[in-house]
DNA sequence: TATGAATGAGCATTCATTCAT
DNA sequence: AATGAATGAATGCTCATTCAT
């Protein structure tokens, strides 16, 4: 009889076992060869798991992406003030924890402007839009509450593409150094005119 | 005497007669030898004047930078208020004549987000900062000229940032379909708070 | 599992098919897929056996060394006189048999020359060592029988370099036409000087 | 009227200009471009000296040659006795002072054993016809002064090559370290033996 | 006579993909 | 199911040579 594997539990397995070299190896430096090698299988093996190199980092910000989900969701909960939500939210684009899946977001986003497949970009819309809503809710929250002015729900498109705005930036240029500082400060700034007095 | 050339016209006359072709490919699909061929010239004399693919972008970029900056200057002296000043200066983000130096913006951030060198950082930094500092202008003149409150300076990075966000967003989602819609709703709504009474 | 391969023997099954292809060419006139299409393989297969042209040029030279130096026991091992096993070591440079072996050493003296790479000496420091130890052995086992002078030690290095004076002046030159009755009339020479009364 | 120039003059001027270049890179790194700029010369004024890389070095070491040649007979003609005139002449091999003849003369001989040219051959062949007929003349020389036995001439060829043959060993192997040594050593061990007592 | 811009043949090398075992 | 040996298309790059000026 042979050997009774979960196909979809040996293609995490797979895709973490090349987590590092992803995130450290230019996309297309990396080879299957290589990519085989640091997973401890054969080139041909490889292929019955992945199709493609891109897939592979398709399935590593797959399972990336559900652990930050979660861990966003909790630390959403413990503050109280939209304000602070807001800030925790968007906290994935420069805290210390958040490194790894911010690399693999840099390349993901790279690809996606140049190379992108259907099936990445409605990954890429799903993925976004799930974070829209909640984003959204937050603020929807925030009127509802009477922290906020009514019309700040019109600026919540605005505010989101910030933090990502900002990231890219920070990321091909050296014009914003302190991500966080700039960040923090736009909020304030905006927060202490939208909030009710 | 040898033939006589303005190496300087030259190389702006190659990268001209590439540009087509590096708008419509992805960076890299494309070949020495078909750029070579496009520009009408043998693959030596290609790196006569480049020592690679990414150097003609550069150049290429540079030149339609350079029409942009001329244009975009006398499209903002035409509109008085700041808030217009605004809307005209982020425009490039979606209008048709700028499509061009937009696929090239694209690609230019997809690869300074994974493989810059310290010349396109650089490049890009200056290029940045130089649209920032306009930009900054603007609302510092509108604070100025009673139009906008004084802490809308605050604002400044991050309002700077948005057009940017979401045109990263437009290009690799369809999350956001319509820019030139959110974009104003946004500046509008913003304004609508900012502007003074 | 995938197909299994003796690496060592497929090595050696290339290089011997290159054998005459590197020969009868100039090493830097050579090329990757001249080589390949000799041995049958694709170009691809070859550098998984050789990082270069020239260590199949190595490889080839080991191989037909090894057959060189067990033949060269068996016909010295025939011979008695000290004098006879000098002339019969230094066949190697003139007659018919090692022919080929002798083209290869011409092009292996000709890159040493001028581009030798660590390995490169250190094989061919130790294959001369290897010879020239043995050489000098049969001098001294001359001596010891008696037939030598016990002078002759000390110019044990200076003859043993002879034949590979002569052999390059022979190859690069029009001087020396009969290497064998040269080399023949210094031993001689030498030998009824050298040889006991 | 057309500036006159000694077209033999500047070829010898390029070529010395040259020379550096020419002694520190290997002969197929050189470039007609790098060439041409160390001395000054467009690439097609180098065409029209030379018709190949080759042909400068050849033109080098003709220059160079001359003058080793002057410099040789009046050292030899300031020792006496044969024993040291041939040491003095084959101190070419060793000495501080004939370096770069012996950088060209190691090039030379490497080109000469792969891809010489009838041109080269004869040139090669001339030269050491030259030298070597010389160095008879001080073997017969040393015969008709009675300082050496008359068997000594039939000797001549290989004690001529032992210098060659021990030059091509240092240069290419650990094996032969102090080259004067060795040579002397041989020298001394066999004059020992032809001087008449 | 001198030049150096233009050229393209020619080569090494890489690597995704296949498929026999 | 797993493997890795074999492959060759594809491409970047060099440089001797030419020839218009």
């Amino acid at each position: 009889m042979a050997r009774v594997v979960d196909k979809n539990q040996k293609k995490r397995d797979i895709a973490l076992a090349c987590k590092d070299m992803v995130l450290s190896n230019c996309i297309d430096t990396l080879t299957i060869a290589a990519l085989a090698k640091a997973a401890n299988i054969g080139k041909g093996t490889f292929y019955e798991y992945f199709n493609s190199k891109e897939e592979i980092v398709f399935e590593i910000v797959t399972i990336m992406l559900h652990q930050h989900h979660h861990k966003l969701k909790e630390q959403i909960e413990k503050v109280q003030a939209t304000r602070e939500k807001i800030k925790v939210f968007s906290e994935f684009f420069y805290n210390k924890e958040d490194h790894e899946l911010r690399e693999l977001y840099k390349k993901f986003t790279s690809i996606s402007l140049i190379k992108s497949t259907p099936e990445m970009q409605e990954f890429l819309t799903n993925t976004l839009l799930s974070y829209y809503n909640w984003f959204e809710a937050i603020i929807q929250e925030g009127i509802y509450k009477g922290e906020l002015r009514k019309e700040s729900v019109k600026l919540a498109k605005g505010v989101f593409v910030v933090g990502k705005g900002m990231f890219v930036i920070h990321n091909t240029t050296t014009a914003i150094q302190d991500l966080e500082y700039e960040f923090n400060l736009f909020i304030n700034s905006l927060f202490d005119i939208l909030e009710v007095q």
